[in-house]
DNA sequence: CGTGTTTGACCGGCGC
DNA sequence: GCGCCGGTCAAACACG
């Protein structure tokens, strides 16, 4: 599988893969092999030390209304959201992995760097603030990228 | 009838 | 100031 030491493509254009995606991709390596024969039961039970937690800065300093032009007001409450970043390579065809949960997609564009469209899901549970984003490698249009962003609301889909 | 899916347009942020 | 990129929402449609 791993023929050269670079895991990024051999020759990069313009750009590689230095996007917001600055995850781990040890991660992925390792995340391809405690998978790779039953895909549900991993989620079902993930690990936790694989969840990366990345605190949001709660300071509440700043003057700036970044409230848009016609937004509602929200009373001068400011809410702190943790952006939890899990991402997944999983070695499929299919690009809708049944994590448990129910997704809605919500929206799918297309980046420079791939060939192939990227899909935004959302959790329908409401007040679930949990993203899913599901890409194909580049690479590898047989592998693909699963981005979890966020947390979930509820317990559980059960 | 409800939900989910689809596509396009729009917006915000950043870079130059 | 404008252009580019990525991300999100909204309306309409399709399906169960």
């Amino acid at each position: 599988m791993s023929d050269s030491p670079n895991l990024r493509s051999p020759d990069s254009p313009d750009m590689d893969f230095n996007d917001q995606s600055d995850f781990e991709l040890s991660e992925f390596l390792k995340i391809d092999e405690w998978l790779g024969d039953d895909p549900a039961s991993m989620v079902h039970g993930a690990p936790a030390n694989y969840f990366y937690q990345n605190e949001a800065d709660d300071s509440i300093g700043s003057s700036s209304n970044p409230e848009g032009p016609s937004r509602h007001a929200e009373g001068g409450k400011e809410k702190k959201e943790v952006k939890e970043r899990f991402a997944f390579k999983t070695k499929s065809e299919v690009e809708i992995l049944d994590d448990g949960f129910k997704w809605r997609k919500y929206g799918k564009k297309m980046v420079k760097n791939s060939p192939n469209p990227r899909n935004y899901y959302r959790c329908s549970v409401e007040g679930c603030p949990v993203k899913k984003r599901v890409e194909r490698d580049r690479d590898d249009p047989r592998y693909v990228i699963t981005t979890y962003e966020g947390i979930h609301n509820h317990q559980g889909p059960f």
